[in-house]
Order: structure tokens, then C-alpha cells, then sequence
DNA sequence: TTGAAATAATTGCATAATGCAATCGTTTCT
DNA sequence: AGAAACGATTGCATTATGCAATTATTTCAA
């Protein structure tokens, strides 16, 4: 990992221990990545809007992976390739990343940009939403033979 | 402000500006305080379970008052001190400290320390929660003649 | 009324985290 | 066999954070 975090457990505060394992600028973005778009490789990431640094993505996908949020599958194609995917402790994050859309699209204005259909569900639905994300899950799951 | 954020606005996502926004290790726990814990002020802020420093405090409090999310008020018995509040937008955050909180109750186990009424309400109906908790800030904002 | 405490910051400095470009050692492709 | 792809790591610059001390007011209490 780039260095270590001092903060672990600063309180029993939930919002606080949360914080602890992805209040950072990349850690969501990881995740979000594996739940909504599909993308389940380390160039995936590293490729993603955002462009996260090798180096920051590297460390990311271990912390996230040492707190049982993600789990990786070699690939099939490639045996040094990896295939990254939520556990259930990461796809329970998918309301989190939900409401959290939903607040931007409510309160963020025009330089958010959401897909039409999904603003719609967001707005009017948003459990829904979650829903059709899991079961978009599931799918890739079967398709990978999880 | 301690220094500038060179990471506003990396895309359009709703989740990457959001995190632009508050995703670090503090911003959110000042809105908890003031969402969940009836605080107000600089000195409560401070004082809170983790720890903030006092420079951190200074900048998060500029910076959530820049993003609207936050505003203050003098105090009716001081006129140095300040009365912090949230803001429509502010409020708007309360359902992500929510599902957020719901997250940690569910995956993070016994670290996690939350008042039993509060955990039952988290699991059984976050919405009410949510509600709940709007209407004592309403109490509160009455109590302040907002 | 005057000195002490309280309050909201700010400063300086050490440490940690991040950003960035280059590079490494494999593996895979052609 | 050589080139490209890939997941990482390294070194170094910059930015953010942590921490203790300090500041300038204001408020409180003897």
C-alpha cells in the first residue's frame, strides 16, 4: 500500500468507520465501476473517467480487498490478468452509491450528467434501481461461473 | 483554506462530483453532527468523538459553506460565536448518512456502536429515520427563530 | 473593572497521501 | 523471436493532514 491510514477506527461511529475504509476520492469510484459499468479488470479502472493513478488504483483494490469488499478470480483468458467483483459486502454499498446520485442529480445541478433511463429510475425509484444493478450482477456472475 | 482541491469536477459522474464535494475523512461527520447530533457550533464540532483539528475544521466548515451545503447564523448570545446549520441542500445528505450508517450496521459488525432505538429504526425503516430526524432539525430551526 | 477563561480561528512545522511519469518483469500476441 | 499488453512498483514533487502553540477577541467572574 502507498502508506499507512492512522485514522482506522477513530470512533464506533458508523458513519465514522465507513469513512475510515473509502471516505477518500478513489475507493467509491472503484466500486462504482464493478456495480454499474460493468468493468472488472485493473485496466478497466485505470481506464474510467476519472483516470486514477496506477499507483492509487493498486493500493485501492488491496485495501478493498483486505476489508472484504471486493474479490478477485484469475481471469480465464490469462493467468496473470484478474477478474475483480463485489462481495456481498460490496454490493450492500449499492444503495450507498445510489443515494448518493440521487443527491447529486437532486442538488448538484447541470454538470452532472446521468443516462436519461437511469435518471429516471434514480428519481422516481431508486430501490428499483438497486435492484436491476444486483440482478445486472448476478448475471456477470453466472457468466463467469461464480 | 488549508489548500486547494485540484480534484473538482473530474467528470460528470453524480458520484465522482459528490465525492469532490465530501469525499474525505471529515466533511460528513461535521454534517452528522449536525444532522444526527443536535451540534451547532465551532467548539462542538471540535469536540466530538473523533478529533478533528481545528485548521481541518476551519477549512471544512468554509469549504461546506462555500458548496451551499452548510450556512450559520450569530448566536443570539454571543456575537463571536456562530450557529452552523444545514442548508436545504445540506439535508438533502441526511438519507446518504443513512444508508451509509444502515451499511456499517449490516457489514462491519461489532465495532459499530449505535443506540438500540436508533439501530431498530436504521434496519426496519431508514426512511423513518430519515423523516425523524428532519423534523427534529425543524424543532430545532423553530427553537432559533429560522 | 480587571484579569482569567473561552472561543474561533491561524501559524509553523512534521508526516502522510496523492499525482505523475517512468520503469519493471511477466505474459500474451503476431 | 520480438513487440505489445498488463499489472504493478519506484522515485520524486506536490498537496493534504495532524498536531501543538499561538493569536485576537469576547465573555465571564471576582
Amino acid at each position: 500500500m502507498v502508506a499507512k491510514n492512522e485514522h482506522a477506527n477513530r470512533s464506533g461511529c458508523p458513519i465514522a468507520c465507513a469513512l475510515d475504509i473509502f471516505g477518500d476520492h478513489w475507493a467509491l469510484l472503484v466500486i462504482r465501476d464493478l456495480a454499474f459499468f460493468d468493468r472488472h479488470e485493473y485496466k478497466d479502472f485505470l481506464h474510467s473517467e476519472e483516470s486514477i493513478s496506477s499507483n492509487i488504483l493498486s493500493d485501492r483494490l488491496k485495501k478493498l480487498e483486505a476489508y472484504s469488499i471486493i474479490s478477485s478470480l484469475p481471469h480465464p483468458d490469462s493467468q496473470r490478468r484478474k477478474l475483480y467483483y463485489l462481495t456481498n459486502k460490496g454490493k450492500d454499498l449499492i444503495p450507498v452509491l445510489v443515494s448518493i446520485s440521487r443527491w447529486s442529480e437532486q442538488d448538484l445541478g447541470k454538470v452532472v450528467k446521468i443516462p436519461p433511463a437511469s435518471r429516471k429510475m434514480l428519481v422516481n425509484n431508486p430501490d428499483a434501481l438497486v435492484q436491476e444493478t444486483l440482478k445486472q450482477i448476478e448475471q456477470w456472475e453466472k457468466s463467469v461461473g461464480l
